[in-house]
DNA sequence: TCCAACTTTGAAAGCCATTCTAAAAAGGGA
DNA sequence: TCCCTTTTTAGAATGGCTTTCAAAGTTGGA
């Protein structure tokens, strides 16, 4: 059996995100990934050309599934309330470890240069954000969230305090692990939503 | 003439902050901070152990300076609203490539694992929002804000806020330069200072 | 069946952090 | 001042890893 050469990428990612799981990104080798492939390194280069290319590829899979998981199974709470935090846990890290965000941490390390990355990568954040408002728009109209001037907004500056949790849970400062961040989201949204 | 032990690393750390303003800390190489200092890379790890070491110590020592900087030129500043601004201003970055903040991408990518260091970098940005905090305090005092409930929680998250848009500038998403990034954070402050 | 393009491998090249060796310099104590 | 010990310094050796390469293997069409 042969697979076609998109094919192949994609087989590539899945073993470097397992490999990433294994080893973080900072210590990834290529050899890391080809081996959990089953193929050699070479070959592995041959398709993406730099090791820097493979993390970019990663990252876009990683959060292109996330976004169809967060669509599906936000689709099935009815509680806005239960929604928000559902998103939250979707968002944050699981922990120190958290695969894709100790991707983030690399891209944002060494960004991508090329600008039609770069689009999609805001692309993701953006996703996340008109989710978020799209809940809260919903818990507002059913009375369950106070009003809020603009939810865009609104929705944009929780992602972005979520992010910056989501760095310290990363580093690993004392204290801040993921409950405590989901609790620290949590406080911060609820404080403009409920009075 | 000789330098003392502390002088010496003191010395190769002001090497490292030109080194990486040149070539970034990514890209950064033992050799090039070796070169700046006037001395051979065998030499600077003698002081150092590991490269990562410099970088974090580089990062330490820029934020304690930034701290005493800013600490200096805000008590020049009469006016909280300006004094707002000014804060904003130094805590962001000047653009995609602010040494400061590509220092701390490469520390969240490869966190130290050493507990005091830990414990320096949340005092850093505690230091940054309990000074914020102060001058909201200030201002509520003058009549000049609307009162906040925790001003320390609220500059907390302003912080919080403007980590992550930093970190847009640094990724060089489309239209997010620092006067982008200035502008966003004051928006996000005033939104709760100013009815 | 044969050719041209694409895949695949494993080894070579080159770069870099880190370690090592040995020379040089300091610092004291007699 | 003269040794001896400890610290500092330079520069070469090591080992690991990305990236490049050359050659062998496949595929698919003419």
């Amino acid at each position: 059996m042969k697979l076609e050469r998109p094919d192949v990428r994609a087989h590539v990612l899945r073993a470097a995100l397992l490999a990433i799981d294994e080893v973080g990104p900072d210590r990834l080798r290529v050899r890391d990934i080809a081996e959990r492939a089953g193929m050699s390194s070479g070959h592995v280069m041959y398709y993406f050309g730099k090791r820097d290319r493979i993390l970019v590829s990663t990252l876009l899979l990683s959060e292109d599934e996330l976004a169809e998981r967060r669509t599906a199974e936000l689709a099935t709470v009815a509680d806005p309330r239960e929604a928000v935090g559902r998103l939250v846990e979707m968002y944050l890290p699981a922990g120190a470890g958290d695969v894709r965000w100790r991707l983030w941490a690399q891209i944002v390390a060494r960004p991508p240069q090329d600008e039609e990355t770069l689009a999609r990568i805001a692309g993701f954040t953006g996703a996340w954000a008109r989710e978020l408002a799209r809940i809260v728009v919903r818990g507002v109209g059913e009375g369950l969230f106070r009003p809020v001037d603009d939810p865009e907004d609104h929705a944009m500056r929780m992602c972005r305090i979520m992010d910056s949790l989501a760095s310290d849970v990363l580093l690993g400062l004392p204290g801040c692990d993921a409950g405590w961040a989901h609790e620290q989201a949590m406080r911060a949204i609820r404080r403009e939503l409920l009075p």
